[in-house]
DNA sequence: CTGAAAGCGCTTACAG
DNA sequence: CTGAAAGCGCTTACAG
């Protein structure tokens, strides 16, 4: 089924010979060229005839005659897509389909020398960034593609705000001590690193002592060893902000195991809001984007620059902190 | 920064012409073709030229003269693209690289009428889907893109395999009650079903009572109303199948939630091994995939079929029973 | 209403 | 060693 066979792959030209007909006719049938008027008898052996050859245009020529690939690539720096983004992409995919492009994602991105940058069998005609705006590295990478880029994830401004907004809550819970407990993913280091550097700033808007960075391990039994040492170096009580739900999801099972009481002894906040947050023991306070709202002026915008129209487009993602039981 | 403007694009005669050669030459350069003797100032000068006029070749245009894309395309179905997948992506994508094949995702799949297919503006020399298989819909949609399919998720059989062997060592704790927990999410049902089916023979096998299924609402709150009533129903101890650990850990929290021990009075097993697994309360038992060790014959066969070889491959998943508290 | 022709940008035999 | 030319499959003015 659905073999290699690219023996012969099947034109136009074949459609236009089965039917007696030229390849412009049977091009302009199958566009639909509202400018022509073709007799519905021939159309529709047009149509027939393709249909029963499996007969579909070769997109590279098709691209190659118009320019316009018609194509969005969403960029994926991501080790780890998280399932938000996924069913965001799911979102846009179907979206897109309405206005004829097509939604395709890339994941990895690797500026390496020897590999052929993927710019060299594909021509986007929008670029969806989901990687760090401010390094130099993915602007490099990106740039090559020659296409416009929109940058979807927050910058550096956001993702401060939301260190911030989970140091603030802590704060009002009555924590005066914060930690910020870091992942050890390599490919979110920066983003991680803006999130300490907003709780670090409301430490110190709050005149509250300068926060403990702490790694998560992987393994659950280095991770109780750090959580115990790091809170036993003080006796107050702990806020931890956590870089994400899954640091914060492990590090509530490794307070647990310590037999440390949340909120009371230490108070656990997240962010991103996956759906397994409302299941942890206990379930977890964190923090959501809502840029749904924005959903509708980001697909006009897509539309826009895959016309080669200049558009002005930004990010406009909304904290919301979800109070649950961490915290 | 990257303009839209698609004014005027930089052409291998733009080169040329810069370089006072002809377009044939550039192309030899660009190319590293072996078969050419280029004298290194020449070659200097036009790889200088190229690099400072930003050229890059039109990937349509290069196509339609190869016949061959370069291009490998995941098929996505998932709503939720889990974690595992993404690495193995991401993975997939650095090899494939090598061989100077571009991977690229699709999410979603719409058979809907009234949208174009994306073989429209993409042609894959090659398809990975990670969709059900059996699913005529599914078929039809991959028919479309006129290339050989390589189907990465495991075939009905290897989905009952997963029911059953979670079935068999829950039975062999000593659990003769089991509920299989589906999931709500609808883009899962095949799978799911296929799994279900799986318990179901084991517990034939082992002359237990039919297994009862049951699917896990989004709501913690009626999930424990739920369970809470499954397990009332009889006062054996139960064991617990989960279409995947999602669903488990939720399982475990609403359980948790009713004073439930676990593994006592219910035991549960999880599948697909997602970090998180490990960092429940209490961790999970669950099911784990190994194909790494078929990854080399993957991109093999990627390789050939992108040449228009033909190949047999099949998927070669072992499955493991990650032993932890919840079972 | 239909067909012959040009041209998108590239690579690659083929002559020089 | 370099250049002129053909052709990949498509769409779309332009003639008839």
């Amino acid at each position: 089924m659905a073999k290699a066979s690219e023996k012969h792959r099947v034109t136009s030209a074949d459609v236009a010979r089965a039917c007696g007909v030229s390849r412009a006719t049977v091009s302009y049938v199958l566009n639909n060229d509202p400018r022509q008027t073709i007799p519905p008898e021939t159309r529709e052996r047009i149509l027939q005839a393709a249909q029963k050859l499996g007969y579909s245009p070769f997109a590279p020529a098709r691209l190659l005659r118009s320019g316009q690939s018609q194509l969005v690539l969403a960029v994926l720096p991501f080790e780890q897509v998280d399932p938000a983004l996924a069913r965001s992409l799911k979102e846009l995919e179907q979206r897109l389909a309405r206005h004829d492009l097509t939604l395709l994602s890339y994941v990895g991105m690797h500026p390496s020398i020897g590999t052929t940058h993927p710019s060299a069998h594909i021509t986007p005609s929008v670029l969806l960034s989901y990687a760090d705006q401010d390094d130099p590295l993915v602007a490099a990478f990106l740039q090559q593609f020659h296409a416009p880029i929109l940058h979807l994830l927050g910058d550096a401004r956001l993702e401060e705000q939301i260190g911030a907004m989970q140091a603030e809550y802590l704060i009002q819970c009555g924590k005066r001590s914060l930690i910020f407990l870091d992942s050890e993913r390599k490919d979110v280091q920066r983003l991680s690193s803006h999130r300490f550097r907003g709780v670090q700033q409301a430490c110190l808007r709050w005149e509250c002592t300068e926060p403990v960075l702490r790694t998560l391990p992987s393994s659950r039994e280095e991770a109780r060893t750090i959580l115990r040492d790091t809170l036993a170096s003080c006796d107050h009580s702990w806020g931890i902000c956590c870089y994400n739900d899954e640091v914060a999801i492990a590090a509530l099972a490794a307070l647990a195991d310590e037999n440390i009481t949340i909120p009371h002894m230490a108070a656990v906040v997240g962010c991103d809001n996956i759906p397994l947050a409302q299941w942890s023991l206990p379930a977890l306070t964190t923090i959501a984007f809502h840029n749904e709202s924005a959903l509708d002026p980001l697909i006009e915008a897509i539309v826009a620059l895959s016309r080669g129209e200049t558009v002005t487009w930004k990010t406009q993602k909304t904290l919301t902190l979800i109070k649950r039981a961490s915290a």
